[in-house]
DNA sequence: GTTTCTGCAAAATATTTGCATACGC
DNA sequence: GCGTATGCAAATATTTTGCAGAAAC
């Protein structure tokens, strides 16, 4: 709890810092993104804000975001269709993520050991982040479906 | 080369087992995906297709895609705003993307090791598939930046 | 007071859908 | 000939943009 108030007041300095203004709307935007685990999509933050903000926009909900992307402090998963956003911390880990009920877990980045330097060393390309994602079936989904296919 | 073809004839032996009619169109995308080692846009695919059949329509290209991926065929690339669609091989594999140029190289799946298992173990997910992407800058696109910064 | 941010609305983009027709099997 | 796939066009969803006014610093 207090990792994830730190985690906000990180992000608050990292934009004081960029000389970016601290509007009541962004703040807003960053409790969202900085509160529990969560990896909302667009939509979701937008509709979290209005709880506290009916005036605020669609339109600033994407400009804060692509200032946070553009500053590398949120992750964009994309698949599918869905976008959804991690402020979790600045330094990309692997995501697993459930394709029926769309929940997502971090997980630790050390998994891949060095793998990144290994590439780097054999194709020459120079990296600059990763994404990993495992798609899966999370517990309670799976107990979801066996309990569905004994009862019909 | 003749692996591009062999996964060209596989691509058409599993759309003959599924029952789904082989046409012009159908095959023009399939010879597209299985060319070299591209990672076409839909856009791409549709460009290169109306060279053959000019009265092709974009929703075609979009219908295919769609019943490649839900066989579990064509893996979805998604970054940003960008969709690219790989069908090298029915096994999902990490891909490295140049942020720069946009190419994309694959890479062996044997990479990861482990790792699949071992969260699955750990989390009680089941995993069903998983994407692995590395984002960095190709050698040359980092030599053309390194000239640019000498010269200028 | 200056400059950036916001809200609004329209525009641009990307993808999906419905339906009559064409055509692979 | 049957039934699926296609082309077209409209619908939908998503994201971006321009601009006047508001407000953070």
């Amino acid at each position: 709890m207090s990792n994830k108030h730190n985690r906000l007041e990180e992000l608050v300095a990292r934009l004081r810092e960029r000389g970016c203004r601290l509007t009541p709307q962004r703040m807003a935007v960053l409790k969202i993104l900085t509160a529990g685990n969560c990896h909302p999509s667009v939509q979701e933050i937008y509709c979290q804000v209005r709880d506290e903000f009916p005036m605020m926009s669609l339109a600033t909900v994407y400009s804060t975001l692509a200032l946070l992307k553009e500053m590398g402090e949120v992750q964009e998963l994309s698949w599918d269709g869905c976008r959804r956003y991690d402020a979790a911390s600045s330094s990309p880990h692997p995501h697993l993520i459930c394709l029926q009920c769309g929940e997502i877990v971090d997980l630790e980045s050390d998994l891949l050991g060095n793998v990144a330097d290994e590439i780097a060393r054999r194709t020459g390309y120079q990296i600059v982040s990763h994404r990993f994602e495992f798609f899966a079936i999370c517990p309670r989904c799976q107990e979801a479906a066996c309990a569905a296919s004994v009862g019909g």
